[in-house]
DNA sequence: GTCTATACTTGGATAGAC
DNA sequence: GTCTATCCAAGTATAGAC
């Protein structure tokens, strides 16, 4: 007969892996205080923890950190996959991106993305860490533009990659802008005017309609 | 009468003035070595003086590199005038555009932006100083737009606000991506894809053609 | 105005007890 | 696996001589 375990937040403990729980304060506290505030102490006060765990279990912050930014890359990944891959028309996937956006924003992914992009130029050694982790969204909206181009007469004429490299450059300019300036009226605004214009596009480039 | 001054390197230290090369050097830093690199020491060793001036000078690291990003932001500022207020065609804009970019990836001016906004990241009382710094751009790109765009028969649908803050975001995240990917290609692929799409859009949006 | 020397702080990282 | 205690490096900033 098994013996019944630990109930509560220690089960929650015992479950999760001290692991995960020193990722999820990494991330917590990006989001609340930022990168260059975001030290092994730092993030041992937020998860209450001892600070020594950081280095026993991820050998250095870095490699921390690059952990926290898969952990909510997958988290973002996948809720972007399920609302975009049942969508191939072009005003239907200019509203999905701008909710996303919406959530991302309340929900400080954007925050914790920026500052990870940032905090490469602050620790060179992250750089080619953070690049290979922008590459699945390049790649992904990529697919998304095709889907959606494939019904429009112009799409042969733009290339796929060029232009997911520019929503992409776009989406983190702004995220940047937004999160630069703590003014999210700007990207608010662009994305309700892609809102009214992507429909315009459609009709005026929609193949055979 | 006037006694002659000293002359060369040290006559050129007098008349530029030691804010000058702590200003430069401070430039230089973060071209070479990036903004986490560039310490008040690191900055002294580049320019060959003594770490107190800085503080001497400027008070603090951070007042010289808004000091910094000052300077580098009027060069650069002049540069897209001289360039962008003698055009008002859509395919000339996008050429100019094309032209500076490259101009800016090879002097390095791109990179002391990109590390200045990622610095704002790590050292947060930065980030209203540079957000700042950022308005004029896109009001300088607005008035650009609005120039392009009366030319065009959709001029007036398009939110000239908008359509700047996306291309400022446009232009800084791909600077971004370029510089945390350190590969200019995809970048340089937008460029040349922008600068056969724009003859299109023109002959296909003149107004009255 | 510019230098040397140094006080002070913060944070990464490890040793060793438990 | 987790804790306490500590070492060490790097950097800001200042005091005071020149």
């Amino acid at each position: 007969m098994a013996k019944s375990g630990p109930t509560g937040a220690v089960a929650r403990s015992i479950r999760e892996g001290t692991r995960s729980r020193i990722v999820e304060a990494a991330v917590q506290t990006i989001k609340e205080r930022g990168f260059a505030a975001t030290s092994a102490r730092a993030i041992a006060a937020t998860g209450g923890f001892n600070q020594a765990l950081v280095f026993y279990h991820f050998g250095s912050v870095n490699d921390l950190l690059i952990a926290a930014l898969d952990h909510t890359s997958e988290l973002r990944m996948a809720r972007y996959r399920a609302a975009i891959d049942s969508v191939d028309s072009m005003p239907e996937l200019l509203a999905v991106a701008s909710e996303a956006y919406q959530e991302d924003l309340a929900g400080g992914h954007i925050k914790v993305l920026a500052e990870m992009i940032a905090g490469a130029s602050a620790m060179p050694e992250l750089g080619p860490a953070i690049a290979a982790r922008m590459q699945p969204w390049i790649t992904f909206t990529e697919d998304a533009v095709i889907r959606v181009m494939a019904r429009s007469s112009v799409g042969p004429l733009v290339p796929s990659r060029d232009l997911a490299f520019a929503i992409v450059s776009l989406y983190l300019g702004a995220a940047m802008l937004t999160h630069l300036t703590e003014d999210p009226a700007p990207a608010e605004s662009l994305f309700r005017t892609g809102a009214k214009v992507g429909p315009l596009l459609e009709l005026v480039t929609l193949r055979g309609a």
